[in-house]
DNA sequence: ACGCTAACGGACGCCCCCGTCCGTTTAGGT
DNA sequence: ACCTAAACGGACGGGGGCGTCCGTTAGCGT
């Protein structure tokens, strides 16, 4: 069931196992999380056996063929926050985060499924404190509508997923004109309609922004 | 194959055809459209012969049991062009299709699903052209930002479908919040930013609004 | 060069969904 | 009350995905 301790895998394995994260990456990014795993499996020249034996479940599989991704979100955030202008780097959260799930949508589905209470990011918290932070400064700086709630920015990132186009360009293009949409939803602006309230999306967050 | 001429059903087959049509819509409506046939029939207690009997297809079914909802949508579109003030009417058309797609996810599938080049509503174009001249009208009027494209209108809708919450009710509120934030994106405001491109997401519009 | 064992993958049984056939039931006209 | 045909639904065969077992292959240390 579990491998053992050898810790240490030979060539062909190693030379495999990649392959299948490959052929993973591929398909979950192509056509979203619902690939079989044979196809997978099929695509990566491997037998069904093997790709369980490395990745018992798709779970274990995703978590595994995104890494990279979800890395690269954490730098998104953290590029952010360093920026000296909070609105700006808000805007960068927003562009960046919804070009990232427009390009893989396996990726957006895994990160947005995972979302109410997953115990799968451990940072989640860091992060989320992190970018409700960095809302506060762009309130503080009067560029960000008063009554921003952080779920605010889930409701726009599972509307990004949504938005499905047969090529990845288009689905980029689509997915860049809803993001300016957005930041223009969220920039303070003299004359506001206030909006309907927010729906709690984020499970346990006493002040979300 | 298909039912001969006699045009008068049996008053059981009536009935079962009804307990049909209500279980799809409730299973539609909550589930989305990837229910199983099966499931639909014993919902409504009837075998799966019936059901096929009645709707050959699970396409077919679909349209019997949305036609209250694409009538309501209709009624929209209508209702708004008649509203004198266009901005205000293009505001009823997203709150209430939003709330109509946020309440019947199977609706909100097939109606989005059957989008680009979909031979199934008959009236498309005829939708297509109301509301492109009711946004017309309320750029003219000045409150509808002058880069906005019919494509932005599926666009949101597309994005509104993205959202999924387990009880209808949260839903509802989600998808309220969203259709005011659409709003506010498409509202004229002096300090604009340009958005990024449209992509083209109606097949073919020589000029969508 | 050889043997040991890690690693492989074809094949199996399971379950669920699909669409159809056909023997049985029952509505409704006389 | 009876007969006929419309309508029913259980049961079937096909297809596909799942996770696992086990006989075979081949990497690697000596």
């Amino acid at each position: 069931m579990v491998d053992r301790l050898p810790h240490t895998l030979r060539s062909d394995a190693l030379d495999n196992r990649e392959r299948i994260l490959d052929a993973a990456r591929a398909l979950f990014s192509a056509d979203g999380l619902d690939v079989p795993m044979r196809e997978i499996a099929r695509c990566a020249g491997v037998g069904p056996a093997t790709l369980y034996r490395h990745f018992p479940t798709k779970q274990v599989l995703a978590t595994e063929a995104f890494a990279d991704q979800l890395r690269a979100c954490r730098t998104i955030v953290d590029d952010a926050c360093a920026d000296p202008d909070p609105w700006r780097g808000l805007c960068l959260v927003i562009e960046k985060i919804c070009e990232l799930h427009a390009r893989d949508r396996g990726f957006s589905e895994a990160f947005m499924s995972a979302f109410p209470g997953a115990p799968d990011v451990a940072d989640r918290e860091y992060t989320v404190k992190a970018v409700a932070g960095l809302a506060q400064r762009a309130k503080d700086a009067g560029h960000l509508r008063s009554d921003f709630v952080l779920d605010d920015l889930i409701l726009i990132l599972m509307a990004n997923k949504g938005i499905h186009m047969r090529s990845t360009d288009t689905q980029v293009m689509a997915s860049r004109r809803f993001a300016g949409l957005a930041i223009q939803a969220f920039e303070a602006c003299p004359q506001q309609a206030p909006l309907p309230p927010a729906a709690r999306l984020v499970s346990a967050a006493p002040d979300s922004a």
